[in-house]
DNA sequence: TTTTAATTTAATTGC
DNA sequence: GCAATTAAATTAAT
């Protein structure tokens, strides 16, 4: 619950306040720096060291493709629509892949076409021997803080990125146990009220 | 896709690989600490009160859900491995067994699904239409003040508060962007630099 | 098909 | 107000 408060404390007092029309623009006294709209005037301090959010999308762009994120395709693409399959000539395999791709789904929705391009982690596969620590920590400490993180990111040479959603993960997928489970003690109880 | 703190280059020893069983917890040579497992070193403010306040909740009490936090939640359950929960009655099982880990580690659980359980605020699903209307003002304005946000709650049937929110998270999300672009800027700039 | 890694975003907390 | 983080709901790889 942040705490709200109608507060004048804004930092910069942007108000657009009295504009009854919501959605135009025709004031010509906006208070709005770039800089404040990017969100640059802030670090002052050098802290920010600007971490790269997708560092794997970085072998892409040494296959000479397009820099720009949104026109990027996987670099082991499976997943190749044929329409710009043809607009790789390198790319026999692809192209092959692509084929299969299509002859088993017929259908793609735009937006999961669109997805391929933006750039979706490579699935990581977790060891056995990760899983296991993974989960005895689990068991102790569902939440751990970054300190935990970072120290089990080491010890199994992961991204600390990797642990908090593994955890993340984890704690939904026991949630969501706890539900199946209570709910099958209330059925149990009931058994003529919830039968089908 | 939280932004995580600064990427640890990776000290060049990650060797786990001698441990030989990574799940014992009689395996003395792990060097994990109690504190850091349980990930207490990193809380030692003592926290305020519930905040009051949260009107959603009431109508779980009126569906005749029991009030008491324990019925309701996984709490106890979510930390405490199955086989030793069998043995749960047993205090000196556990006091032989780590009974710190289990006792902190239920209050700390407890705490946190009381919070989250009972007064989580269902997630709100916004139409197509609200979501537009929201993002055409964030255009042209990113600061809405308080008149703006409420005309815009009565405009789209909402509660100021989750007007409030979603400009918060909207000027996030374009920071993170932001964030991003930049990253590749540099990264292109010198691109020498940065291929592996 | 099922499980689960990854993504997006509404909500929460603390500062 | 923001950063960091969480849960919820998805998407998609296995």
């Amino acid at each position: 619950m942040a705490g709200r408060s109608l507060c004048s404390a804004d930092p910069a007092s942007h108000n657009l306040q009295n504009k009854s029309s919501l959605g135009e623009n025709k004031n010509t006294s906006c208070s709005f720096s770039i800089e404040s709209i990017l969100g640059l005037e802030q670090k002052k301090d050098g802290t920010q060291p600007a971490k790269p959010h997708r560092p794997w999308v970085d072998k892409w762009n040494d296959l000479g493709e397009d820099c720009n994120p949104c026109l990027r395709i996987p670099a082991i693409s499976y997943a190749i629509p044929l329409f710009h399959a043809s607009n790789y000539p390198d790319a026999e395999e692809r192209v092959l892949k692509c084929e299969n791709y299509f002859a088993v789904n017929e259908r793609l929705s735009y937006k999961r076409e669109l997805s391929w391009y933006r750039g979706r982690r490579p699935r990581t596969a977790f060891t056995r021997n990760q899983i296991e620590l993974l989960e005895n920590v689990f068991r102790v400490n569902s939440y751990p803080g970054i300190d935990v993180r970072e120290e089990l990111a080491q010890k199994l040479d992961l991204d600390e990125d990797r642990i908090q959603i593994w955890f993340q993960n984890r704690r939904a997928k026991m949630k969501r146990s706890h539900r199946e489970s209570q709910f099958l003690v209330v059925k149990n109880a009931f058994p003529q009220n919830m039968i089908k």
